[in-house]
DNA sequence: TAATTTTTCTATAGACGTATAGAAAAATAT
DNA sequence: ATATTTTTCTATACGTCTATAGAAAAATTA
């Protein structure tokens, strides 16, 4: 055995990994659809094209299931916040990279994204702790953003950066879901209309 | 029997229709907490201090409960909403009390409201049509407030008022669910900047 | 008080879902 | 080609949950 399975690198796969990868994906559409309670191991199977106990294979239980798909869809989202962070951007088109990235995450692949947002609370305290760490992670990268926003006077020095925070996700996720229900919603006009209402409702009006 | 069980008011209450009402609202705390699929009818039934199967006097099946619980969440939010749109208010203070009405719905009593938003989905679609009809509703109220302001110029004239109406009630979804969770959040701080998050979106700068 | 209606209880049928064990099949290594 | 390891399958134990039926209790009416 190449690699332990108890701790996982997704990114460079042997084959047991790119399909432990599939079945993350696959839980992730069917968890998204129904909901972690409202799905069975069976759905997941069949979604993957085996048996369901086959699926034992690949998750030690349907809970961590649930947890591997919210760790999957969340890590990468937090890794592009980062890049995103990195760059020297102006203001504004920083809100906007960080808005597309959150939203074209949800239209391209990841159902996953959805179903950390709606189902990860449905975890055990236990199960949740790296979570928990990703999303203060990624809150305090925005939060940097805007302060920065600030002290270079872009923004107005009286927002309340932890809120401003919440609100942004908040649209995001609202959007995101929406795009992920309609097809036929067009992203990257999302993307503007989302980001011009942040941004007019934050900017330094002089 | 004085009224009849399949169509109850439940404003004006006899005594079946008053102990309904505590019915649906143990479910509403028991599915906001659990979810749909992951409350069980004993739960519903120890919320309020019942056995499992008196559950049944009340509700003729599971997802009955949840229908129940979505319309009565919404319903009151809709009538809610009606009042302010017939007042003759300035438009900011219209916004101020849409929202007002809407947060403070989520903190004072209705785990219902929170059922509606994250668990309707799961009610086949026979039994959300009349949710829908509410919905729709409420939104064309909002659309109408929106389209007012555009033409009173207190809104930019190229605003896309369905998109802002649904962003708004993203946002307050979004706060609402916090509030929920988080006793300690101040109610009328969150109102303020959320309708000051809006507003100096979508006001006229000029 | 006795009769009737309403409400709640107990017990259970029947369906479904998770997880496991061990056999079978497929893939890989010797 | 044979042995070894990996992956998938079948079958099932075991628990849990919904919904119903009929008895019991409580409330209401006559």
């Amino acid at each position: 055995m190449k690699t332990s399975k108890t701790q996982l690198n997704l990114v460079n796969g042997g084959k047991y990994v790119r399909k432990k990868v599939l079945a993350i994906e696959a839980a992730a559409r069917v968890f998204a659809d129904k909901g972690f309670h409202g799905a069975t191991t069976q759905d997941i199977a069949t979604e993957m094209g085996i048996q369901q106990g086959s699926l034992y294979y690949y998750f030690k239980s349907k809970e961590k299931a649930l947890q591997d798909v919210c760790e999957y869809g969340f890590e990468n989202h937090v890794s592009q916040m980062k890049k995103i962070c990195e760059k020297d951007q102006a203001f504004e088109a920083k809100v906007l990279s960080i808005v597309t990235s959150h939203l074209s995450g949800y239209r391209s692949k990841h159902s996953a994204m959805k179903v950390h947002n709606d189902q990860r609370l449905y975890l055990p305290k236990e199960r949740r702790s790296h979570i928990k760490k990703l999303g203060t992670e990624y809150r305090e990268l925005l939060e940097g953003v805007l302060k920065e926003g600030i002290s270079k006077k872009h923004l107005r020095a009286d927002i309340d950066t932890h809120f401003v925070a919440y609100s942004i996700i908040g649209i995001c996720n609202s959007w995101g879901a929406n795009l992920i229900r309609d097809e036929q919603l067009d992203l990257f006009e999302t993307i503007e209309q989302c980001s011009d209402l942040i941004l007019y409702g934050i900017l330094n009006r002089s």
